[in-house]
DNA sequence: ACAGGATAAGATATAATAGTCTTATATCTT
DNA sequence: AAGATATAAGACTATTATATCTTATCCTGT
């Protein structure tokens, strides 16, 4: 059951990354990260492009450019990231497939998985970066391979 | 957010027409459902084959020939047709994409995304092809687009 | 100003998924 | 036995997701 797609996966655990790692407040360059998560840096390099555009992160050039969180990591929800990369539409799906389920004419799974996917949004909304870096700096929970 | 690949889409929705038509124990041919459901005929008699083979249906050639349950619909669940189709590891994924999650080493993620897939697999074994059926038929909910 | 370190962006390659086409094979009806 | 009807199976194509490569651009320190 693959819910989010490759770049998704990099970028939060990236995230994660710098949050367990500096606080992601300071820079961190994408090498480093692409390194150590061993992550294809020029994809990661294209997912960070994404998370900047949406102002979820800063990034800056030259010696000791990279990149770093606009907001402190406290106030950043996985949901948002989720939502970027994935789009908007990201939770607006039936389980089956149809195009416009829900609206009048359900599919026979609509209200079971709809209720799913509520629960899945809250702990998503409810979740913050700063909330899943602490599970890795100070538990021995890990996002490396 | 795509759970179910766009085979076990097709494969659900086929079984649920088979049922809501005719209870499913009698032969429907695949050139009837994928017309009526718009899907692929050659697509949905390979995902036929793979059901074939699990025994979950049973096909017959010939005029007059088709596809049948070899259960009674009650007693198929989603989760049956979901692991033939996606494959028995189907719920063994960690959000973040880690291989190895769980073992001792779990993503700061695994506790909660793990409690959130026993839930939903709760649901897919207790939901049966009849209950999905019941649904079309009776009331007006629907599996075409 | 220059050199080196870093991200940005677009082009290209590979792999996985989805969909189509063709031929083979089985079964029923007459 | 012949013809019509249906699934089986494999080859082929298209699309999307993932990954890599190359070049451009920017920033910092000296």
């Amino acid at each position: 059951m693959k819910i989010l797609s490759r770049a998704c996966n990099y970028g939060i655990r990236a995230l994660i990354y710098m949050v367990a790692n500096n606080g992601g407040q300071e820079n961190t360059s994408i090498g480093e990260i692409s390194e150590e998560l061993d992550i294809s840096f020029h994809f990661l390099t294209k997912t960070f492009q994404e998370l900047n555009r949406a102002n979820l992160l800063k990034s800056s050039r030259g010696p000791n450019g990279g990149v770093a969180l606009t907001r402190p990591a406290a106030d950043i929800s996985m949901m948002e990231i989720i939502l970027v990369i994935e789009g908007d539409d990201f939770f607006d799906t039936c389980l089956l497939g149809l195009p416009d389920c829900g609206n009048g004419a359900p599919c026979p799974i609509h209200e079971v998985w709809k209720d799913k996917k509520d629960k899945m949004r809250l702990e998503f909304e409810t979740t913050s970066l700063a909330d899943l870096g602490v599970r890795v700096s100070e538990d021995k929970m890990r996002i490396t391979i």
